[in-house]
DNA sequence: CATTTTCCGATTTTT
DNA sequence: TCGGAAAATG
């Protein structure tokens, strides 16, 4: 098909041809990388050299998943529902699913979130006694996944110390309460998957003969498991054709690791590597910005953006005295864009920290102006919501204590903390579940615990030929939380979220292919299927009855019950936090969230030392290239109107902070820049830029002498009044202020003098009495 | 057992 | 400062 080949530009046309070898595509910002992903599989599938069913895409998101399959779908006559296109959990669960056994999982095993895992940790060490003020669960849970992502268990992981060996205990004992309730984790669907093919070779095999194409999009945000998972299925007669930019790395904090990339590139000997530098996004004088700044990174593959556009409009610097007149500029510039014709969907407000949002919302409410904020809580993870899924996965997995200790009290049934101490008490002494101990617990606790047993059990039998969409209306009634909410006074909200899930249901059903009566609890046959499919394994022999789904991936490749399905799509997909969404709005996100999106007019605000790049990011190695990385990201989301602004005080935590505007102004080239406020050079700011002593250090500085009130050109919004701060401002410190010397360490400050180089300050000291101090020398640290 | 009070944390986040 | 979560109280 020609047209399926045309308009791409060389190097896209090139890796969509490429053979069936490994393959490194550099894809800058705005490339058309997801273009070049799609373009490749339907090409191989059009060209014969590959199926449906010999395909395999991996992605990060189930959005990055579901655009793949829209895609290609309207651009191939196939149904791409069959399809191993997903993301590294979901393909891992589908894999575990259909070889649970080889797996040890039960079949109704069930996922934990991240708030299911905190919870199941806590409970754990409850039972254990242990100390909790020692050991936080929140440390536990960190080193739990931290070890999983780098594929140890417990008997692998090194001990160093003691307080690391009770670590690694709870470690273990987390992992077989997981196995006893049958439960997984976020890392263990990728670490249990990982072993099913390492241990098992007839299997590996079977699926590295199966997956000729291997498509992994995002590669810089790969873990080490999830590259050694792909390496698992990379066989003799496949290959790996991985699309990233080292340059948008900004995950390290939650393991990516973009050394995969130099490491994919050595151990399979790549031969094609290809880069897209092209952009189709980007005016010239933004291309221009984000290239110098990506410039001062030191490891990088290399690779520069260039563009047909033209230079297009200077990126429009702004320097505010406060934060609430940096968002008052923003907004008064937002109304500008938009009466100038632009939708405010096509307007983004980034931030490095979502602390800065409230501002910027709070302007924008006053002046009426619509606009949606990314992040906060989604769908499934609404608390009416995860009650109802609790009691569908008692339905499905009656030994799943984190479901079970969600709802056994839940709407109240009398059942408090002390009978569920006797309760946990008998499921550790008789090593069961807690479903599975009720029996043992006497008394009026063990009377109320049994109604509520049977009363799951009863749901479970009720439902057992029950369609989802039924099973889910029945379990949401006979939980008694329908009946909860609609008797709480602000419930009508949580009532409706719970129909919302009955139509989740329905939808899912639907989107799956099921018939609308398949049962939710049987493994359903799609119509074409001769029998229901099964791997078994004998010996290491395995005997692969799944037939009929590699020929053709629309009949039941999942070997998923319905009810299965659509618990671990709750679980696997939290869903779009609703808000405001669907009106045309201004798009208020982190830098992180706006990672793969594209706007006409970007605003990148509060660019100050240590908050971007962030002074927590000094602590870390390479902290401040991925902070680089993070500005070049958000540099390259804007289309046409780029707007960088940061203010000389800004409010948080309750606090003002003074800080001095971010490096990466030095880092771009200057001719690009359009100052809306008079440019003040770093030397004559005072106390000068501290360039060596660690960009977390200085933040305190002064704000900022030269950008007085009566300096400011084309400013939209008048300065606020803030003449009563006005000596606070300018030192930076206030009367009865505690602060910390280096030499005479803390005390108040009872008094300030002079201004600007002059201004000097007194010093109560704890230990040394009182002093006057010169600002400009004196290492003054306010203390919270 | 439910409501009030206190306390803690505070960068980024998907699965 | 502020919001959620644990602890304290009626």
């Amino acid at each position: 098909m020609p047209e399926l080949l045309a308009n791409l530009n060389p190097e896209q046309l090139a890796a969509v041809t490429l053979p069936n070898e490994p393959a490194l595509i550099l894809a800058g910002a705005g490339s058309g990388k997801t273009r070049v992903l799609i373009t490749r599989i339907a090409w191989l599938i059009q060209q014969g050299l590959a199926s449906p069913a010999t395909v395999l895409a991996v992605t990060f998101t189930n959005k990055a998943a579901r655009e793949m399959m829209a895609r290609l779908q309207a651009l191939l006559p196939i149904d791409t529902r069959g399809m191993w296109i997903g993301t590294f959990h979901g393909l891992c669960n589908r894999m575990l699913r259909a070889h649970y056994r080889d797996a040890g999982l039960p079949q109704t095993f069930q996922i934990l979130d991240t708030a299911d895992q905190l919870s199941a940790i806590k409970r754990l060490m409850k039972g254990l006694n242990v100390d909790d003020e020692k050991y936080p669960p929140k440390n536990l849970q960190y080193f739990i996944n931290n070890a999983k992502e780098q594929g140890l268990r417990p008997k692998d992981v090194d001990v160093t110390d003691n307080f690391n060996r009770k670590f690694v205990e709870l470690y273990e004992a987390y992992d077989q309460q997981c196995q006893r309730e049958g439960v997984v984790d976020f890392a263990e669907l990728l670490l249990r998957c990982y072993e099913l093919l390492a241990y098992n070779a007839p299997l590996r095999a079977h699926y590295q003969a199966r997956f000729r194409d291997i498509l992994v999009d995002e590669f810089q945000d790969t873990n080490k498991l999830q590259y050694a998972w792909l390496k698992m299925l990379a066989g003799p007669a496949n290959a790996i054709f991985a699309v990233g930019d080292d340059d948008q790395s900004i995950y390290a904090f939650r393991g990516a690791n973009v050394g995969n990339m130099r490491d994919f590139e050595e151990e399979f000997r790549v031969k094609h590597l290809i880069k897209l530098e092209q952009n189709y996004r980007s005016h010239g004088y933004i291309l221009d910005a984000a290239n110098r700044l990506i410039e001062h990174n030191a490891h990088r593959l290399g690779k520069n953006l260039r563009t047909d556009a033209g230079h297009g409009e200077p990126v429009r610097v702004y320097e505010a005295a406060t934060d609430s007149q940096e968002a008052g500029w923003i907004v008064e510039e937002i109304r500008a864009l938009i009466n100038t014709g632009l939708s405010r969907n096509e307007v983004a407000v980034l931030y490095r920290s979502n602390a800065q949002s409230r501002t910027i919302e709070h302007t924008l409410v006053n002046v009426g102006i619509p606009y949606r904020v990314y992040g906060g809580l989604r769908f499934f993870e609404r608390q009416e919501v995860k009650h109802a899924l609790a009691y569908l996965r008692l339905i499905d997995n009656p030994n799943d204590d984190t479901a079970f200790a969600r709802v056994v009290n839940f709407p109240a049934r009398g059942i408090g903390a002390r009978s569920l101490e006797q309760l946990a008490d008998a499921a550790r002494l008789y090593n069961c579940s807690m479903a599975a101990a009720v029996p043992y617990v006497a008394g009026k606790a063990g009377s109320s615990l049994a109604a509520f047993a049977t009363l799951v059990g009863r749901m479970r039998a009720e439902t057992q030929q029950m369609s989802l969409p039924e099973t889910v209306e029945y379990t949401v009634r006979m939980s008694g939380l329908a009946e909860f909410y609609q008797n709480e006074r602000e419930g009508q909200d949580r009532l409706e979220n719970l129909q919302e899930l009955v139509n989740a249901a329905t939808a899912f059903v639907s989107e799956e292919g099921y018939g609308l009566d398949t049962p939710a609890r049987s493994i359903p046959l799609r119509p074409g299927a001769t029998a229901a499919p099964e791997i078994v394994s004998d010996d290491g022999e395995i005997e692969v009855l799944d037939a009929p789904a590699i020929t053709d991936p629309a009949q039941n490749p999942d070997l998923m019950t319905p009810l299965a399905g659509f618990l671990s799509h709750a679980s696997l997909e939290a869903g779009d936090n609703q808000a405001q969404a669907g009106q045309d709005a201004v798009q208020l996100m982190t830098v992180h969230a706006a990672k793969g999106l594209e706007f006409t007019a970007v605003f990148i605000t509060g660019l100050e030392e240590g908050l971007f790049p962030h002074e927590n990011s000094a602590m870390e190695a390479d902290g401040l290239e991925e902070e680089r990385r993070l500005m070049y990201v958000a540099i390259t989301r804007a289309k046409e109107r780029l707007y960088l602004s940061f203010a000389q005080s800004r409010l948080l935590h309750g606090q003002t902070r003074y800080n001095v505007r971010s490096r990466f102004f030095d880092e771009l080239p200057q001719e690009t820049l359009k100052w809306l406020t008079p440019k003040v050079e770093a030397g004559a700011r005072w106390g000068g830029r501290s360039d060596n002593a660690g960009y977390g250090r200085d933040w305190f500085s002064r704000p900022d002498r030269g950008a007085s009130r009566d300096s400011y050109v084309e400013s939209s919004a008048p300065l606020p009044a803030f003449a009563n701060e006005q000596r606070a401002a300018e030192t930076g410190f206030r009367v009865g202020q505690q602060v910390f010397h280096t030499k005479f360490g803390e005390g108040t400050i009872t008094a300030l003098e002079g201004s600007g180089t002059d201004a000097k300050a007194q010093v109560r000291f704890k230990r040394h009495g009182e002093k006057w101090l010169a600002l400009a020398v004196a290492k003054l640290q306010p203390v919270e």
